[in-house]
DNA sequence: GTGCAGAAATTGGTTGGACCATTGGACCAC
DNA sequence: GTGGTCCAATGGTCCAACCAATTTCTGCAC
Protein backbone atom coordinates (compact mmCIF):
# COMPACT_ATOMS: atom_id res chain seq x y z
CA UNK A 1 0.00 0.00 0.00
CA UNK A 2 1.33 3.58 -0.68
CA UNK A 3 1.90 4.97 2.91
CA UNK A 4 1.18 8.56 1.54
CA UNK A 5 -2.66 7.29 1.03
CA UNK A 6 -2.71 7.63 4.29
CA UNK A 7 -0.86 10.57 5.54
CA UNK A 8 -1.14 11.54 9.65
CA UNK A 9 -4.29 13.88 10.70
CA UNK A 10 -3.91 17.20 12.18
CA UNK A 11 -5.95 17.02 14.98
CA UNK A 12 -4.43 20.74 16.83
CA UNK A 13 -2.02 23.62 15.55
CA UNK A 14 -2.53 26.16 17.41
CA UNK A 15 0.66 28.73 17.17
CA UNK A 16 0.39 27.29 13.10
CA UNK A 17 -3.04 28.29 13.66
CA UNK A 18 -1.57 32.07 14.90
CA UNK A 19 0.75 32.24 12.54
CA UNK A 20 -1.92 31.68 9.77
CA UNK A 21 -3.99 34.40 11.59
CA UNK A 22 -0.66 36.72 11.55
CA UNK A 23 0.05 36.48 7.73
CA UNK A 24 -3.77 37.59 7.29
CA UNK A 25 -3.37 40.80 9.46
CA UNK A 26 -0.06 41.35 7.56
CA UNK A 27 -1.93 41.02 4.23
CA UNK A 28 -4.92 43.09 5.20
CA UNK A 29 -2.63 45.84 7.05
CA UNK A 30 -0.60 46.00 4.15
CA UNK A 31 2.60 45.99 6.51
CA UNK A 32 5.76 46.47 5.29
CA UNK A 33 9.36 45.44 6.38
CA UNK A 34 10.44 47.21 8.92
CA UNK A 35 6.85 48.04 10.23
CA UNK A 36 5.76 46.82 14.01
CA UNK A 37 3.37 44.29 14.51
CA UNK A 38 0.87 44.14 17.58
CA UNK A 39 2.09 43.21 20.69
CA UNK A 40 1.79 40.09 21.96
CA UNK A 41 -0.49 41.21 24.55
CA UNK A 42 -3.14 42.31 22.00
CA UNK A 43 -2.29 39.20 19.60
CA UNK A 44 -2.92 37.04 22.48
CA UNK A 45 -6.18 38.96 23.14
CA UNK A 46 -7.44 39.22 19.94
CA UNK A 47 -7.06 35.95 18.59
CA UNK A 48 -7.91 34.35 22.12
CA UNK A 49 -4.98 32.39 23.11
CA UNK A 50 -2.45 32.70 25.45
CA UNK A 51 0.42 35.03 25.26
CA UNK A 52 2.79 31.68 25.61
CA UNK A 53 1.20 30.13 22.37
CA UNK A 54 1.66 33.96 20.55
CA UNK A 55 5.09 34.02 21.67
CA UNK A 56 6.20 30.11 20.21
CA UNK A 57 4.80 31.47 16.95
CA UNK A 58 6.25 34.31 17.10
CA UNK A 59 9.59 32.27 18.02
CA UNK A 60 9.51 30.38 15.01
CA UNK A 61 9.15 33.31 12.63
CA UNK A 62 12.18 34.77 14.49
CA UNK A 63 14.33 31.98 13.73
CA UNK A 64 13.86 31.94 10.19
CA UNK A 65 14.12 35.44 9.95
CA UNK A 66 10.96 36.99 9.24
CA UNK A 67 10.62 38.91 12.66
CA UNK A 68 13.32 41.13 15.11
CA UNK A 69 12.49 40.95 18.07
CA UNK A 70 13.42 43.75 20.18
CA UNK A 71 12.83 44.31 24.24
CA UNK A 72 10.68 47.29 25.26
CA UNK A 73 9.78 48.55 21.71
CA UNK A 74 8.13 45.89 19.71
CA UNK A 75 8.53 43.05 17.46
CA UNK A 76 9.45 43.83 13.46
CA UNK A 77 8.63 42.86 10.39
CA UNK A 78 11.75 41.77 8.70
CA UNK A 79 10.61 40.22 5.36
CA UNK A 80 7.54 39.84 3.33
CA UNK A 81 5.57 36.97 4.30
CA UNK A 82 2.87 34.96 2.12
CA UNK A 83 0.25 32.42 3.03
CA UNK A 84 2.24 30.05 1.02
CA UNK A 85 5.67 30.16 2.08
CA UNK A 86 8.14 27.64 1.52
CA UNK A 87 10.68 27.23 4.55
CA UNK A 88 14.25 25.82 4.12
CA UNK A 89 15.76 25.87 7.52
CA UNK A 90 19.34 24.29 6.62
CA UNK A 91 21.84 23.50 9.82
CA UNK A 92 25.17 23.08 8.58
CA UNK A 93 27.52 21.32 10.81
CA UNK A 94 30.55 22.86 9.99
CA UNK A 95 33.63 23.30 11.96
CA UNK A 96 36.78 26.09 11.25
CA UNK A 97 38.54 23.08 10.24
CA UNK A 98 40.00 22.60 6.91
CA UNK A 99 37.34 19.81 5.96
CA UNK A 100 34.42 22.25 6.41
CA UNK A 101 35.82 25.03 4.65
CA UNK A 102 36.59 23.04 1.59
CA UNK A 103 33.15 21.33 1.97
CA UNK A 104 31.57 24.95 1.88
CA UNK A 105 34.11 26.06 -1.17
CA UNK A 106 32.72 22.99 -2.98
CA UNK A 107 29.08 24.37 -2.38
CA UNK A 108 30.37 28.25 -3.07
CA UNK A 109 31.73 26.44 -6.80
CA UNK A 110 29.15 25.18 -8.09
CA UNK A 111 26.98 27.99 -7.25
CA UNK A 112 28.84 30.80 -7.88
CA UNK A 113 29.65 29.24 -11.48
CA UNK A 114 26.04 28.62 -11.98
CA UNK A 115 24.63 32.31 -10.87
CA UNK A 116 27.45 33.32 -13.29
CA UNK A 117 26.07 31.78 -16.35
CA UNK A 118 22.64 32.84 -15.96
CA UNK A 119 23.83 36.40 -15.00
CA UNK A 120 25.38 36.43 -18.69
CA UNK A 121 22.28 35.04 -20.29
CA UNK A 122 20.30 37.80 -18.69
CA UNK A 123 22.11 40.84 -17.97
CA UNK A 124 20.20 44.08 -18.97
CA UNK A 125 22.88 46.95 -19.92
CA UNK A 126 21.93 48.64 -16.66
CA UNK A 127 22.84 45.24 -14.92
CA UNK A 128 26.12 45.41 -17.05
CA UNK A 129 26.87 48.81 -15.78
CA UNK A 130 26.20 48.24 -12.64
CA UNK A 131 28.51 45.33 -12.31
CA UNK A 132 30.99 47.37 -14.27
CA UNK A 133 30.84 49.84 -11.41
CA UNK A 134 31.51 47.13 -8.18
CA UNK A 135 34.27 45.76 -10.07
CA UNK A 136 35.86 49.47 -10.56
CA UNK A 137 35.48 50.15 -6.76
CA UNK A 138 36.64 46.74 -5.93
CA UNK A 139 39.98 47.39 -8.33
CA UNK A 140 40.33 50.73 -6.72
CA UNK A 141 40.21 49.66 -3.30
CA UNK A 142 42.38 46.83 -4.35
CA UNK A 143 45.45 49.51 -5.43
CA UNK A 144 45.19 51.58 -2.76
CA UNK A 145 45.28 49.16 -0.17
CA UNK A 146 47.21 46.43 -1.99
CA UNK A 147 44.63 43.52 -0.78
CA UNK A 148 41.58 42.09 -1.30
CA UNK A 149 38.99 43.95 0.43
CA UNK A 150 36.53 41.17 1.66
CA UNK A 151 33.66 43.93 1.69
CA UNK A 152 34.07 45.89 -1.90
CA UNK A 153 35.05 42.06 -3.03
CA UNK A 154 31.47 40.86 -1.31
CA UNK A 155 29.72 43.65 -3.06
CA UNK A 156 30.92 42.62 -6.58
CA UNK A 157 29.99 39.30 -6.12
CA UNK A 158 26.09 40.45 -4.94
CA UNK A 159 25.43 42.20 -7.82
CA UNK A 160 25.72 39.09 -9.91
CA UNK A 161 23.79 36.87 -7.91
CA UNK A 162 20.87 39.71 -8.40
CA UNK A 163 21.59 39.67 -11.70
CA UNK A 164 21.22 36.16 -12.10
CA UNK A 165 17.38 36.67 -11.33
CA UNK A 166 17.63 34.00 -9.14
CA UNK A 167 17.64 35.35 -4.91
CA UNK A 168 18.89 32.06 -3.80
CA UNK A 169 21.90 32.30 -5.26
CA UNK A 170 22.21 35.31 -2.57
CA UNK A 171 19.98 33.85 0.12
CA UNK A 172 22.13 30.74 -0.11
CA UNK A 173 26.08 31.87 -0.62
CA UNK A 174 25.42 35.07 2.36
CA UNK A 175 24.58 32.58 4.62
CA UNK A 176 27.96 30.56 3.75
CA UNK A 177 29.42 34.04 3.45
CA UNK A 178 28.43 34.28 7.27
CA UNK A 179 30.85 31.22 8.03
CA UNK A 180 33.85 32.50 5.95
CA UNK A 181 33.82 35.75 8.01
CA UNK A 182 34.58 33.96 11.10
CA UNK A 183 37.04 31.69 9.54
CA UNK A 184 38.86 34.74 8.12
CA UNK A 185 39.05 36.56 11.21
CA UNK A 186 41.47 34.00 12.37
CA UNK A 187 44.58 34.46 9.53
CA UNK A 188 45.42 31.00 9.13
CA UNK A 189 48.77 32.90 8.47
CA UNK A 190 48.47 33.25 4.99
CA UNK A 191 48.80 36.93 4.37
CA UNK A 192 47.97 37.51 0.78
CA UNK A 193 44.89 35.17 1.03
CA UNK A 194 42.38 36.12 -1.80
CA UNK A 195 45.29 37.83 -3.72
CA UNK A 196 45.49 35.48 -6.68
CA UNK A 197 41.87 35.34 -7.22
CA UNK A 198 41.77 39.30 -8.28
CA UNK A 199 42.15 39.03 -11.57
CA UNK A 200 39.27 36.47 -12.64
CA UNK A 201 36.98 39.62 -11.50
CA UNK A 202 37.58 41.25 -14.25
CA UNK A 203 37.39 38.36 -16.61
CA UNK A 204 34.55 37.41 -15.00
CA UNK A 205 33.18 40.55 -16.24
CA UNK A 206 34.33 40.84 -19.55
CA UNK A 207 32.62 37.38 -19.70
CA UNK A 208 29.66 38.39 -18.68
CA UNK A 209 29.37 41.82 -20.74
CA UNK A 210 30.28 39.53 -23.84
CA UNK A 211 26.72 37.73 -22.89
CA UNK A 212 29.18 34.47 -22.69
CA UNK A 213 27.73 32.22 -20.16
CA UNK A 214 29.98 28.99 -20.82
CA UNK A 215 32.83 31.33 -20.80
CA UNK A 216 31.50 33.33 -17.23
CA UNK A 217 31.30 29.65 -15.96
CA UNK A 218 34.47 28.76 -16.74
CA UNK A 219 36.30 31.96 -14.93
CA UNK A 220 34.27 31.81 -12.06
CA UNK A 221 35.50 28.28 -11.67
CA UNK A 222 38.90 29.46 -12.02
CA UNK A 223 38.28 32.12 -9.05
CA UNK A 224 36.99 29.32 -6.59
CA UNK A 225 39.85 27.37 -7.60
CA UNK A 226 42.41 30.11 -6.27
CA UNK A 227 40.69 30.31 -3.15
CA UNK A 228 41.11 26.60 -2.58
CA UNK A 229 44.55 26.68 -3.86
CA UNK A 230 45.12 29.37 -0.66
CA UNK A 231 43.54 27.33 1.54
CA UNK A 232 45.26 24.23 0.42
CA UNK A 233 48.14 26.31 1.17
CA UNK A 234 47.40 27.61 4.39
CA UNK A 235 46.58 24.47 5.64
CA UNK A 236 49.42 23.13 4.94
CA UNK A 237 51.34 26.02 6.55
CA UNK A 238 49.35 25.14 9.46
CA UNK A 239 50.19 21.44 9.75
CA UNK A 240 54.17 22.35 9.32
CA UNK A 241 54.12 24.57 12.67
CA UNK A 242 51.90 21.86 14.36
CA UNK A 243 54.96 19.48 13.48
CA UNK A 244 57.29 21.83 14.55
CA UNK B 1 37.14 51.67 14.20
CA UNK B 2 36.25 48.18 13.34
CA UNK B 3 33.01 47.23 15.00
CA UNK B 4 34.27 43.88 15.58
CA UNK B 5 36.48 45.01 17.86
CA UNK B 6 33.95 45.57 20.27
CA UNK B 7 30.99 42.84 19.87
CA UNK B 8 28.24 43.56 21.45
CA UNK B 9 27.95 42.42 25.19
CA UNK B 10 25.59 39.12 26.03
CA UNK B 11 23.63 40.55 29.31
CA UNK B 12 20.65 38.27 29.18
CA UNK B 13 20.74 35.06 26.11
CA UNK B 14 18.76 32.77 28.59
CA UNK B 15 16.91 30.83 25.32
CA UNK B 16 20.74 30.81 23.55
CA UNK B 17 22.22 29.39 26.80
CA UNK B 18 19.84 26.75 26.94
CA UNK B 19 20.66 25.47 23.95
CA UNK B 20 24.52 25.62 24.36
CA UNK B 21 23.97 23.84 27.62
CA UNK B 22 21.68 21.08 25.21
CA UNK B 23 23.79 20.87 22.71
CA UNK B 24 27.37 19.94 25.65
CA UNK B 25 24.65 17.64 26.87
CA UNK B 26 24.42 15.68 23.65
CA UNK B 27 27.75 15.62 23.00
CA UNK B 28 28.75 14.13 26.42
CA UNK B 29 26.10 11.68 25.86
CA UNK B 30 26.67 10.90 22.25
CA UNK B 31 22.88 10.90 21.70
CA UNK B 32 22.43 9.90 18.02
CA UNK B 33 19.54 10.99 15.69
CA UNK B 34 16.36 9.30 16.79
CA UNK B 35 17.17 9.23 20.42
CA UNK B 36 15.32 10.62 23.14
CA UNK B 37 16.83 13.52 25.13
CA UNK B 38 15.31 14.43 28.46
CA UNK B 39 11.87 15.75 29.75
CA UNK B 40 11.46 19.39 29.05
CA UNK B 41 10.52 19.62 32.95
CA UNK B 42 13.95 17.59 33.56
CA UNK B 43 15.66 20.01 31.77
CA UNK B 44 14.15 23.39 33.14
CA UNK B 45 14.94 22.10 36.70
CA UNK B 46 18.54 21.09 36.06
CA UNK B 47 19.54 23.92 34.16
CA UNK B 48 17.68 26.42 36.57
CA UNK B 49 15.25 27.76 34.24
CA UNK B 50 11.54 27.65 34.10
CA UNK B 51 10.17 25.47 31.40
CA UNK B 52 8.58 28.36 29.21
CA UNK B 53 12.39 29.13 28.50
CA UNK B 54 13.42 25.70 27.76
CA UNK B 55 10.26 25.38 25.36
CA UNK B 56 11.63 28.57 23.56
CA UNK B 57 14.51 26.71 23.20
CA UNK B 58 13.44 23.98 21.78
CA UNK B 59 10.57 25.36 19.37
CA UNK B 60 13.92 27.02 17.97
CA UNK B 61 15.63 23.77 17.11
CA UNK B 62 12.42 21.74 15.66
CA UNK B 63 12.17 25.13 13.44
CA UNK B 64 15.32 24.03 12.60
CA UNK B 65 14.67 20.51 11.82
CA UNK B 66 17.19 19.58 14.82
CA UNK B 67 14.80 18.07 16.71
CA UNK B 68 11.01 16.61 16.87
CA UNK B 69 8.55 16.77 19.90
CA UNK B 70 5.96 14.11 19.76
CA UNK B 71 2.85 14.86 22.42
CA UNK B 72 2.68 12.29 25.15
CA UNK B 73 5.99 11.00 24.26
CA UNK B 74 8.61 12.88 24.07
CA UNK B 75 11.49 14.99 22.00
CA UNK B 76 13.79 13.77 20.05
CA UNK B 77 17.02 14.10 18.37
CA UNK B 78 16.60 14.47 14.46
CA UNK B 79 19.88 15.19 13.35
CA UNK B 80 23.40 15.76 14.79
CA UNK B 81 23.84 18.86 16.58
CA UNK B 82 27.40 20.45 17.12
CA UNK B 83 28.44 24.10 19.05
CA UNK B 84 29.29 25.42 16.07
CA UNK B 85 26.53 24.85 13.47
CA UNK B 86 26.14 27.53 10.27
CA UNK B 87 21.90 28.15 10.16
CA UNK B 88 20.63 28.69 7.20
CA UNK B 89 16.96 29.50 7.05
CA UNK B 90 16.23 30.43 3.72
CA UNK B 91 11.96 31.43 2.66
CA UNK B 92 11.06 31.80 -0.48
CA UNK B 93 8.04 33.56 -1.08
CA UNK B 94 5.36 31.95 -2.87
CA UNK B 95 6.22 28.00 -3.63
CA UNK B 96 3.36 27.11 -5.76
CA UNK B 97 3.96 28.91 -8.32
CA UNK B 98 6.03 28.29 -11.78
CA UNK B 99 8.93 30.90 -10.81
CA UNK B 100 9.96 29.47 -7.57
CA UNK B 101 9.78 26.03 -8.75
CA UNK B 102 11.78 27.47 -11.67
CA UNK B 103 14.17 29.01 -9.32
CA UNK B 104 14.92 26.16 -7.00
CA UNK B 105 15.46 23.51 -10.19
CA UNK B 106 18.43 26.30 -10.92
CA UNK B 107 20.04 25.76 -7.53
CA UNK B 108 19.50 22.11 -7.91
CA UNK B 109 20.94 22.16 -11.61
CA UNK B 110 24.17 23.76 -10.64
CA UNK B 111 24.30 21.50 -6.87
CA UNK B 112 23.47 18.09 -9.42
CA UNK B 113 26.11 19.09 -12.03
CA UNK B 114 28.76 19.70 -9.57
CA UNK B 115 28.02 16.56 -6.99
CA UNK B 116 27.68 14.37 -10.13
CA UNK B 117 31.36 15.37 -10.96
CA UNK B 118 33.11 15.37 -7.37
CA UNK B 119 31.45 11.95 -7.08
CA UNK B 120 33.07 10.47 -10.44
CA UNK B 121 36.42 11.80 -9.30
CA UNK B 122 36.37 10.70 -5.35
CA UNK B 123 33.96 7.20 -6.35
CA UNK B 124 35.56 4.12 -5.34
CA UNK B 125 34.85 0.90 -6.25
CA UNK B 126 32.60 0.43 -3.79
CA UNK B 127 30.58 3.30 -4.31
CA UNK B 128 30.21 2.84 -7.77
CA UNK B 129 28.43 -0.86 -7.12
CA UNK B 130 26.15 1.23 -4.76
CA UNK B 131 25.30 3.51 -7.24
CA UNK B 132 24.88 0.64 -9.17
CA UNK B 133 22.67 -0.89 -6.58
CA UNK B 134 20.04 1.97 -6.75
CA UNK B 135 20.19 2.30 -10.47
CA UNK B 136 18.70 -1.04 -10.47
CA UNK B 137 16.34 -0.76 -8.19
CA UNK B 138 14.97 2.43 -9.75
CA UNK B 139 15.25 0.97 -13.45
CA UNK B 140 13.33 -2.05 -12.26
CA UNK B 141 10.48 -0.14 -10.33
CA UNK B 142 10.14 2.38 -13.54
CA UNK B 143 9.07 -0.57 -15.97
CA UNK B 144 6.88 -2.96 -13.37
CA UNK B 145 5.46 0.91 -12.85
CA UNK B 146 5.77 2.30 -15.98
CA UNK B 147 6.60 5.88 -14.62
CA UNK B 148 8.96 6.97 -12.56
CA UNK B 149 9.15 6.30 -8.73
CA UNK B 150 9.97 9.46 -6.76
CA UNK B 151 11.09 7.44 -4.28
CA UNK B 152 13.50 5.00 -5.92
CA UNK B 153 14.98 7.91 -8.01
CA UNK B 154 15.33 10.30 -4.64
CA UNK B 155 17.64 7.18 -2.80
CA UNK B 156 19.65 7.43 -5.99
CA UNK B 157 20.29 10.97 -6.22
CA UNK B 158 21.16 10.38 -2.74
CA UNK B 159 23.72 7.72 -3.40
CA UNK B 160 25.27 10.35 -5.54
CA UNK B 161 25.50 13.17 -3.19
CA UNK B 162 27.00 10.45 -0.20
CA UNK B 163 29.97 9.31 -2.63
CA UNK B 164 30.54 13.14 -3.75
CA UNK B 165 32.09 13.20 -0.19
CA UNK B 166 30.59 16.35 0.96
CA UNK B 167 27.37 16.35 3.05
CA UNK B 168 26.39 19.65 2.40
CA UNK B 169 25.03 18.26 -1.12
CA UNK B 170 22.57 15.90 0.00
CA UNK B 171 21.61 18.61 3.59
CA UNK B 172 20.60 21.37 0.93
CA UNK B 173 19.35 19.21 -1.86
CA UNK B 174 16.86 17.46 0.32
CA UNK B 175 15.57 20.78 1.21
CA UNK B 176 14.56 21.96 -1.37
CA UNK B 177 13.29 18.16 -2.28
CA UNK B 178 10.58 18.43 0.67
CA UNK B 179 9.61 21.54 -1.82
CA UNK B 180 8.96 19.18 -4.49
CA UNK B 181 7.26 16.90 -3.00
CA UNK B 182 4.78 19.70 -1.63
CA UNK B 183 4.35 20.65 -5.55
CA UNK B 184 3.94 17.15 -7.19
CA UNK B 185 1.09 16.40 -5.07
CA UNK B 186 -0.77 19.16 -7.28
CA UNK B 187 0.19 17.19 -10.27
CA UNK B 188 0.15 20.31 -12.74
CA UNK B 189 -1.41 18.58 -15.32
CA UNK B 190 1.24 16.78 -16.97
CA UNK B 191 0.74 13.04 -16.19
CA UNK B 192 3.99 11.78 -17.15
CA UNK B 193 6.36 14.43 -15.25
CA UNK B 194 9.95 13.27 -14.84
CA UNK B 195 9.61 10.38 -17.71
CA UNK B 196 11.84 12.35 -19.96
CA UNK B 197 14.79 12.07 -17.41
CA UNK B 198 14.63 8.56 -17.02
CA UNK B 199 18.05 7.26 -19.65
CA UNK B 200 20.03 9.93 -18.26
CA UNK B 201 20.45 8.23 -14.93
CA UNK B 202 21.80 5.47 -16.81
CA UNK B 203 24.28 7.70 -18.50
CA UNK B 204 25.53 9.64 -15.34
CA UNK B 205 25.91 6.67 -13.71
CA UNK B 206 28.39 5.72 -16.40
CA UNK B 207 30.40 8.40 -16.65
CA UNK B 208 30.98 8.05 -12.49
CA UNK B 209 31.98 4.71 -12.96
CA UNK B 210 34.11 5.62 -16.22
CA UNK B 211 35.80 8.35 -13.65
CA UNK B 212 35.16 10.83 -16.01
CA UNK B 213 34.11 14.41 -13.89
CA UNK B 214 33.12 16.28 -17.37
CA UNK B 215 31.49 13.97 -18.81
CA UNK B 216 28.97 13.31 -15.33
CA UNK B 217 28.35 16.71 -15.33
CA UNK B 218 27.32 17.48 -18.47
CA UNK B 219 25.09 14.04 -18.21
CA UNK B 220 23.58 15.45 -14.75
CA UNK B 221 23.00 19.31 -16.54
CA UNK B 222 20.90 17.43 -19.24
CA UNK B 223 18.71 15.85 -16.66
CA UNK B 224 17.53 18.63 -14.83
CA UNK B 225 17.20 20.24 -18.14
CA UNK B 226 14.28 17.44 -19.07
CA UNK B 227 12.37 18.45 -15.66
CA UNK B 228 12.54 21.84 -16.50
CA UNK B 229 11.22 21.12 -19.50
CA UNK B 230 8.50 19.30 -17.77
CA UNK B 231 8.21 22.09 -15.82
CA UNK B 232 7.62 24.59 -18.61
CA UNK B 233 5.49 22.52 -20.04
CA UNK B 234 3.41 21.76 -17.28
CA UNK B 235 3.39 25.91 -16.95
CA UNK B 236 2.47 26.76 -20.63
CA UNK B 237 -0.68 24.09 -20.28
CA UNK B 238 -1.95 25.47 -16.66
CA UNK B 239 -1.52 28.78 -18.52
CA UNK B 240 -3.75 27.76 -21.51
CA UNK B 241 -6.41 25.81 -19.44
CA UNK B 242 -6.79 29.24 -17.16
CA UNK B 243 -7.37 31.63 -20.27
CA UNK B 244 -10.73 28.92 -21.51
C1' DG C 1 9.75 77.97 24.90
C1' DT C 2 14.05 74.82 25.52
C1' DG C 3 16.56 71.26 27.43
C1' DC C 4 17.13 67.68 30.28
C1' DA C 5 16.65 64.44 34.22
C1' DG C 6 13.55 61.38 36.18
C1' DA C 7 9.08 59.17 36.50
C1' DA C 8 5.69 56.40 34.18
C1' DA C 9 3.93 53.57 30.68
C1' DT C 10 4.88 50.15 27.13
C1' DT C 11 6.79 45.88 25.55
C1' DG C 12 9.37 41.77 25.10
C1' DG C 13 11.67 38.13 28.50
C1' DT C 14 11.17 35.00 32.40
C1' DT C 15 9.07 32.60 36.10
C1' DG C 16 6.09 29.16 38.51
C1' DG C 17 2.15 26.70 38.71
C1' DA C 18 -1.89 24.68 36.94
C1' DC C 19 -4.61 21.92 33.77
C1' DC C 20 -5.54 19.55 29.16
C1' DA C 21 -4.58 16.04 25.31
C1' DT C 22 -1.97 12.46 23.65
C1' DT C 23 0.89 8.61 24.11
C1' DG C 24 2.40 4.15 25.49
C1' DG C 25 2.66 0.62 28.68
C1' DA C 26 0.41 -2.39 32.30
C1' DC C 27 -3.23 -4.97 33.32
C1' DC C 28 -7.47 -7.46 32.66
C1' DA C 29 -11.57 -9.88 30.61
C1' DC C 30 -12.80 -12.64 26.79
C1' DG D 1 -3.92 -13.21 20.94
C1' DT D 2 -7.58 -9.43 20.83
C1' DG D 3 -9.64 -5.83 22.46
C1' DG D 4 -10.61 -2.95 26.21
C1' DT D 5 -9.57 0.10 30.49
C1' DC D 6 -6.74 2.45 33.45
C1' DC D 7 -2.71 5.18 34.58
C1' DA D 8 1.57 7.56 34.60
C1' DA D 9 4.57 10.28 31.68
C1' DT D 10 5.06 14.05 28.39
C1' DG D 11 4.31 17.76 25.35
C1' DG D 12 0.65 21.70 24.62
C1' DT D 13 -1.85 25.50 26.53
C1' DC D 14 -3.19 28.71 29.82
C1' DC D 15 -2.84 32.21 33.58
C1' DA D 16 -0.96 35.73 36.50
C1' DA D 17 2.61 37.77 37.98
C1' DC D 18 7.29 40.04 37.83
C1' DC D 19 11.83 41.49 35.47
C1' DA D 20 14.47 44.26 32.02
C1' DA D 21 14.91 47.23 28.18
C1' DT D 22 12.87 50.89 25.69
C1' DT D 23 9.97 54.63 24.75
C1' DT D 24 7.15 58.37 26.13
C1' DC D 25 5.59 61.71 29.16
C1' DT D 26 6.19 65.02 32.92
C1' DG D 27 7.90 68.67 35.39
C1' DC D 28 11.51 71.51 36.73
C1' DA D 29 15.36 74.73 35.86
C1' DC D 30 16.82 78.17 32.78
Amino acid sequence: MDQNSLPPIQTTARDDAVLKALVGFVRAEALQPGERLPTERILAERLKVSRNTVREALTRWEGLGLVERRQGSGTYLKAAVSHDMLHMPLTLAGGHDFTSLMQTLEIRRALEAEAAALCAERASQADIAEIACKLDIMEQAFHTRDGMSSEEDWEFHQAIYRVSGNPLFEQIIAAMHELFHRFWEHPLGVRDFGHASFPYHRTIYEYIAARDPQGARAEALKLIATVEDDLKRGAAKLKLSSQT
